[in-house]
DNA sequence: ATTTTTTAATTTGTCAGACAATTGACGTTT
DNA sequence: AAACGTCAATTGTCTGACAAATTAAAAAAT
């Protein structure tokens, strides 16, 4: 996607997020002069919107905002931080060293943060505790330049959390997956394991509503301590071009 | 979306799906010409799998099919079995040993099926092969008088299909828990790795829609084989009520 | 005053045609 | 063989237009 597209991405996003859900949006042509592009340009950039569910278009009745769907299962279709998450459990934990620098992207980060290699990022580390014995860590990378350094001293709970609070860029969504790997030396004497006992660990992408990703994060998770749980519908795989690709 | 639009994404989604990976798709007005519409409708179509990763357009360059990736990947948000998982990715799986016996319920059987202790229950194991090695071993625990004898005999796939493909009773969804185990001596025998490695394990209870649990299954994951993802929502941010208030 | 019917404006879906900017292949020159 | 210039190809974008149907306003009828 070149510049100018995520430009107008990112400006139609504000708008989406700035209109109550269910509250129609300005018409196309209003619209697309208010956004200084044709209404081709504007349609193309709604459709991507529109793909993830995040607008709804009626033939000859306008545009409108989705409401977000209701929350009501707990598990891991709800982002949240593991501070939150625990603290609902009942689990009394706290923060370990926290780790804070600047570096360049390795090349793998920059392909997950769709920036250039050596591009500076943000590397945030940090364990969380219960009875004084890590069971999490957790490392963030961002883009330079998301987070003030002001925002970065008195930075005391999860990532996530901060870049909910903050509101902007409005956050849309987290690709996360999840995998077993096995503790490297570091890992092993963070959580005071045997190297090549196995982790929990989660890769996430944090999507902001304009489709970069903001959040690039590893979580490890000792076993035992953690329960992830995830509601599946039974029936087809939504998307259908992975099915025709594939036969 | 209207049925006309759902048609030229279908037709297109054909056409990607039959180009190979890497390879260029024909220029959008030689696309459209062959498809019947305008370059303007083709483009709006093209923006849908370019949102999704499936294509990548290159300014002067031209549009490419992307790579799918080699991992057996599943969206954990619809439940499908390992076996379909597997087909619909190409990977070329079998079955290993199948092992199935009536014996009456453990107390935490009984209690995740709702039935009585001591009541009947069918217990199916089976491994999954590739390349003559086990990745995954399954075991369903399923409430006596649900599968009939004529229907077990001739079982070859997974339970999950066969209840799907049974129709009745209509099933609903299944909740599955995440978590990683430790090999016992059974599990690291039939994977060949260790005692003590790690596994990722999914426990899950598959309901009907009357609300009744069908299936209490355990399934194990060789780690390196299998990248299962989930998307989380970030439920309040897409509020516009926050992003007003916090900007 | 209220209900029904008619009318007109609104809005998305789609089309045709055009131009700009840059890439990549090709041929030419050194 | 290498460097350079040329030119067709390709995506990104724009303008203007029409169709179809919904919605709201206006008009008519009760």
């Amino acid at each position: 996607m070149t510049d100018a597209t995520q430009g107008l991405q990112e400006r139609l996003a504000a708008i989406i997020a700035n209109t109550q859900p269910g509250q129609r949006l300005p018409a196309e042509p209003d619209l697309a002069r208010e956004l200084g592009v044709s209404r081709a340009s504007l349609r193309e950039a709604m459709r991507t919107f529109e793909t993830q569910g995040i607008i709804h278009r009626r033939p000859r009745a306008g545009t409108y905002v989705m409401q977000p769907p209701a929350v009501i299962e707990s598990g891991l279709e709800v982002l949240e931080s593991i501070d939150t998450l625990a603290s609902r459990i009942g689990l009394p934990v706290s923060m370990g060293d926290v780790s804070i620098l600047r570096r360049t992207a390795s090349a793998e980060e920059a392909a997950a943060l769709g920036i250039e290699e050596n591009f500076g990022v943000i590397d945030i580390r940090r364990s969380i505790l219960t009875n004084q014995k890590a069971v999490a860590y957790l490392i963030d990378i961002l883009p330079e330049g998301l987070v003030g350094d002001e925002e970065m001293r008195d930075f005391q709970g999860s990532v996530l959390d901060l870049l909910i609070k903050r509101g902007s860029p409005p956050l849309q969504s987290s690709r996360c997956e999840i995998s077993v790997v096995q503790a490297n030396r570091e890992l092993a004497k963070i959580f005071g394991i045997q190297r090549g006992d196995g982790l929990l660990m989660f890769k996430a992408w944090l999507y902001t509503v304009s489709g970069q990703v903001i959040d690039y994060s590893f979580s490890y998770f000792l076993p035992g301590y953690f329960r992830f749980h995830v509601v599946r519908r039974v029936g087809q795989v939504l998307n259908p071009n992975l099915n025709l690709i594939n036969k």
